[in-house]
DNA sequence: TAAACGCGAAACCAAATGGTTATATATTTT
DNA sequence: AAAATATATAACCATTTGGTTTCGCGTTTA
């Protein structure tokens, strides 16, 4: 079964600074939405349109608690973005690079 | 001197698939304008557009030739999706990633 | 039970994004 | 010199993006 048309992919996720900012925080702690909220100046509404979008890239997921909506991380699916790093490291790849490149066959599946 | 507030982040030129696949082909070669844009169903200036943000992340360069304006890849900047994800990389990290990360820590400078 | 808290959803808005067409300019080519 | 080629630039457009305010609703807490 392949993907089914991810809405919002994984790379657009990751281009805006306030989002790869929400992803460092839950890698630190889950956190409620007013918790994350705290963290930045603007409104609870605006963080939790840019949770929706974290969440749709399947990089975090958030599970109600009480009267808190509680989010984690879920880096797996940055996978895809090392993918597509790892073609283009061989263009400006140090001596290493040939060893890391091995080291990494093994990976995924 | 720091970085002098770059306009177009590398994040954000590389969260458009177009311009994803503008970099895959100036990896295989350098090539004019009219050629990256016959690879794509849209119009030259739309094709301009994506290579002026690319140039800006300085992931590309063009040259002036005749006519021609032939443009060729620079990987560099990617380094710093790549130094990103690393922070990541432990978290969904196989047995494999110690090895790996210890390999990376040369990497840079 | 009343007030406070945490969140969801809707309506709205300005600016950025990704595209178009049209026109102009410099460089070959015939 | 004229025509064709390759690009640049400007004006325009629809949609998306990233934010806001407002209101309502379930859940604690006083």
């Amino acid at each position: 079964m392949a993907a089914p048309a991810e809405k919002h992919d994984v790379f657009k996720a990751i281009a805006d600074p306030t989002r790869r900012e929400v992803l460092r925080l839950l890698s630190e702690n889950e956190r409620p939405i007013s918790e994350i909220t705290s963290h930045f100046s603007m409104s609870r509404t605006a963080v939790t349109k840019h949770l929706q979008i974290l969440a749709e890239a399947e990089l975090i997921s958030g599970r109600k608690e009480g009267r808190e909506k509680i989010y984690q991380l879920h880096p797996e699916p940055l996978n895809e973005v090392k993918q597509w790093l790892s073609y283009y490291e061989k263009f400006w790849s140090n001596k290493l690079s040939i060893l890391k490149n091995l080291v990494e066959e093994d990976g995924d599946s």
